[in-house]
RNA sequence: GGUGAGGUGCUGGAGUGGUUGAUCAGGCCAGUCUCGAAAACUGGUGUAGUCGAAAGGCUACCGUGGGUUCAAAUCCCACCCUCACCGCCA
């Protein structure tokens, strides 16, 4: 959410700082409107309270002098009926107000490129070189059917589409890569391990933005405000809801493994063969809680250290800092990091780092305790960030894909051979 | 799932209808004292909304949501959570 503050300070600007962006220009009007009559009535209410109450404590007075307080009862009376008339008004424009108000998208961050869709985001930099191959590269579900680690028949038999089984290597490969990115990043990047519950609560979805706009792309566990989770951003970021941090803990990283559902709503069609785009997958990701100052930077940071696994595991990637149009709702500032693919012949997302700066905060109340120039104590809403340290079966993909061999069997980076049992290639077992 | 107990401010813990945003103690901050510290003493120490140029008012908040009442932390109802025991279970 944005704050009223600021909706209120830059609302003649609105519909610029939010161009090209999802919103709905009508309902902003209306925030003006609402805004001036919820102020006035609210104003309107509380001094009728106020009356009441001062009412009140004279009946409170007279009662225990043996007075007579007819006059004072009837009077707070009449006043609680039109009490409760306003009260109700005051409902319904707040509830529309905040209706409106968290339907509103973050504003980007001002380095965030212009445009309307994937064709304005721009490459920032390339990491690594496409190897060249000899032969015409697969991809990873030919390869992967072809060495009995990827099973998608049965997948579908189990469960349905979208879903795969791992099997012997792959399944050890995508084991290996959890501990591999967990390591790296708790000994290497300072990022604390956490393992959070994988279904989260209808308020832990609305603190990060998920909800309630984007329902239809979770698995709600029937008859429950429960849902699997569609990332550990979900779980993490909201660790801290509904708190006052203390300012010395800041800044926060977290890492987390979860398994991520997503129901996929309007996807159809698309990526529709092998790991890309399923309802189950494996991530790792980082989380962070900054002071408003050093949230560019941290995001600098969290992206880098997504970056460092894909350069360890010796896989080509770039970076793609998304434009204003091709953000998520939540984002000020997006990076994705795109992993290049040889079987499909084009980069991947792979990882997508996002700086929210306060507009989760906002949702889910979290906040840090200050101290102003003034020796004064308050509180100000922290800035959140996330991004994918990886996507673990994405990260398989890529592994499959660019350490192919001409004979179908697929090398093991170097980086990741520890976490094998010193498991050097995959091969068709020969029986 | 069943039964019982309980959820109050940074913490502990009072408070069963009336000037209670909340006794008291601890913590923390500032000051006095001290060479400095401790101790002691004094003062301060929640959040949000709203009015106001400001000073400062006002309103709301004692797990959450309703209800009763002139008035609710206190009474009633529902729900959530915690703890204990039972059942079940990885």
């Amino acid at each position: 959410m944005l704050a009223r503050d600021f909706l209120r300070t830059h609302f003649a600007e609105m519909p610029h700082l939010l161009r090209n962006r999802t919103f709905d220009a009508g309902s902003l009007a209306r925030w003006g409107e609402l805004d001036a009559e919820r102020r006035r009535v609210l104003t309107a209410v509380e001094a009728m309270k106020a009356e009441r109450n001062t009412l009140s404590a004279e009946v409170g007075r007279k009662k225990k002098a043996k007075e007579d307080a007819t006059a004072e009862m009837e009077r707070a009376k009449e006043l609680g009926v039109s009490v409760a008339a306003q009260e109700k008004r005051v409902e319904e424009i707040e509830a529309e107000f905040f209706a409106i108000e968290q339907a509103l998208p973050n504003v980007p961050h001002e380095s965030v490129p212009e445009g309307e869709d994937e064709t304005g985001n721009a490459v920032l930099k390339t990491w690594g070189e496409p190897g060249v191959f000899s032969f015409t590269p697969k991809p990873h579900w030919e390869l992967g059917t072809a060495l009995g680690i990827l099973d998608f028949e049965r997948a579908a038999k189990v469960t349905g589409a979208r879903f795969t089984v791992l099997s012997g290597e792959a399944s050890l490969l995508s084991r290996a890569l959890i501990a591999f990115m967990l390591d790296l990043h708790t000994r290497e990047h300072g990022y604390r391990e956490v393992l959070p519950p994988f279904i989260v609560n209808a308020a832990s979805l609305f603190g990060t933005g998920q909800l309630p706009k984007f329902e239809a792309d979770l698995f709600r566990l029937q008859g429950t405000d429960w849902y699997l989770a569609p990332t550990a951003e979900v779980p993490v970021t909201n660790l801290h809801r509904d708190e006052v941090l203390r300012d010395d803990q800041l800044t926060i990283s977290y890492c987390a493994y979860t398994p991520c559902f997503r129901a996929e709503a309007g996807a159809a069609g698309k990526d529709t063969r092998g790991l890309i785009r399923q309802h189950q997958f494996d991530k790792v990701e980082l989380v962070k809680f900054t002071r408003a100052e050093d949230s560019a930077e941290a995001h600098e940071k969290l992206t880098r250290d997504a970056e460092t696994v894909l350069e360890r595991l010796e896989l080509p990637y770039r970076r793609v800092v998304l434009c204003r149009g091709d953000m998520g709702f939540s984002s000020a500032k997006t990076y994705d990091l795109e992993v290049w693919l040889p079987g499909q012949n084009a980069y991947r997302e792979i990882s997508s780092c996002s700086n929210f700066e306060a507009f989760q905060a906002r949702r889910a109340a979290i906040r840090v305790k200050r101290t102003g120039a003034d020796g004064k104590g308050r509180n100000e809403y922290v800035h959140t960030l996330n991004g994918s340290g990886l996507a673990v079966g994405r990260t398989l993909v890529a592994i499959l894909e660019n350490f192919q061999r001409a004979d179908g069997s697929v090398a093991i980076p170097a980086a990741l051979r520890p976490y094998c049992g010193g498991l050097s290639e995959i091969r068709r077992p020969s029986c």
